[in-house]
DNA sequence: TATATTTTTAACCATATGGTTAAACCTAAT
DNA sequence: ATTAGGTTTAACCATATGGTTAAAAATATA
């Protein structure tokens, strides 16, 4: 869209870090204000209030996530590729913002409105399922694959990339992993849950 | 331990509703006391503090998903069974206390040395996995099984298990599903994750 | 019944927090 | 150099919030 003045990309992203890490309510201005090197006002100056700076940056959140789904879901590949290509994306993408799956999850919780709103306004919001549904009825009347719903297949893939990054503090305290560790373990689920959603598929 | 108070009770059961819901950040004492329709002095009075409070809250939510984990995962049977029982039982716990996977994981996020503190001291904490991994590594000598590694396969039935929870709202919106229709899901699942899981250790 | 103890309440308090204001500062155009 | 516009700051403000206090009410004890 537009560029934003230096400052006021300073301050997003600060206030990105700051929401993604301690959620909405557990945000401070103050504590944004100061990550930016700025005065608390500024930020009032460049965004309004802090509903109006946090939507900017849960906004920014989905707009990240969005597009992968889509790209990858609702294109005319073979489903093996497709696969392949969306966990390996998603892999990367939130190893680079590890808070967003956790952060979105929260806020979803906590305001649910919100979201559903913002999902309505937004080309990428709703998962176009037409081709996926498509591909998947084709396999299980050529009789390749098994009869399972699209549903609870998006909502597996979902499950097996995006929980291992909500809970990873849950994960690496109960296995006992540090963090060289997990970051190896999560590098191998990029073959491992094809491997898995693909087997799951076969009759 | 000691039986509670009907007043104590009432609090404790108020606030385990607010800080589900809203997390420890967006939880309010006067929100807990209207709840438990008792004076907001009163909550200082039973518990001191609502870093207190919130303890039991946390405490109460691990230990109800502690022996779960610990019951099904380390015991004398067939991991076929193990796998079925665990699941089924997680569901149903969790279909009673729908907040616990995603307040957990909020909660660790935003301050993980209280977790882990807690875990330590508690008997329920760290999953034994000598069990389970010998019985992996059992059917995989046998040529049973892939050679996967126990820790990917935790997080991989914890995921599945979990995440349709923690994100709800999420699917429920992107997917568009009403609330029976989820249900029907979540209740689905307790026949689909043993399947796919096991698909996943087979050769 | 009188006294001590526990439980509950209303009224406060101190502080943190989101937000505002008015003035200072800087930069570019005249 | 002066002016006008946008930018930045320090000092405030109002309110929400966790927590306290002292007294009342209820309950147990003698």
């Amino acid at each position: 869209m537009n560029d934003k003045s230096e400052t006021e990309q300073k301050i997003f992203e600060a206030a990105r870090d700051v929401f993604h890490r301690r959620g909405f309510d557990g945000a401070r201005m103050q504590e944004i204000a100061d990550k930016a090197k700025i005065n608390k006002a500024l930020l009032h100056y460049y965004y309004r209030s802090k509903d109006k700076l946090f939507e900017a940056v849960f906004r920014e959140a989905l707009k990240r996530i969005g597009p992968i789904m889509f790209e990858a879901l609702d294109r005319e590949i073979p489903l093996e590729k497709k696969l392949k290509m969306f966990v390996s994306n998603y892999i990367d993408l939130v190893t680079k913002h590890p808070f967003i799956p956790g952060f979105i999850m929260h806020e979803m919780h906590t305001n649910k409105s919100r979201f559903k709103a913002f999902l309505k306004e937004n080309k990428h919001g709703i998962i176009k399922l037409n081709k996926l549904k498509a591909q998947l009825k084709e396999g299980i009347d050529k009789g390749q694959y098994k009869n399972v719903s699209v549903e609870q297949l998006i909502i597996n893939v979902f499950s097996l990339c995006a929980f291992p990054f909500a809970a990873r503090p849950v994960f690496q305290t109960v296995l006992d992993i540090d963090d060289a560790g997990y970051r190896k373990i999560l590098e191998e689920r990029k073959k491992l849950i094809p491997e898995i959603i693909l087997m799951s598929l076969k009759k």
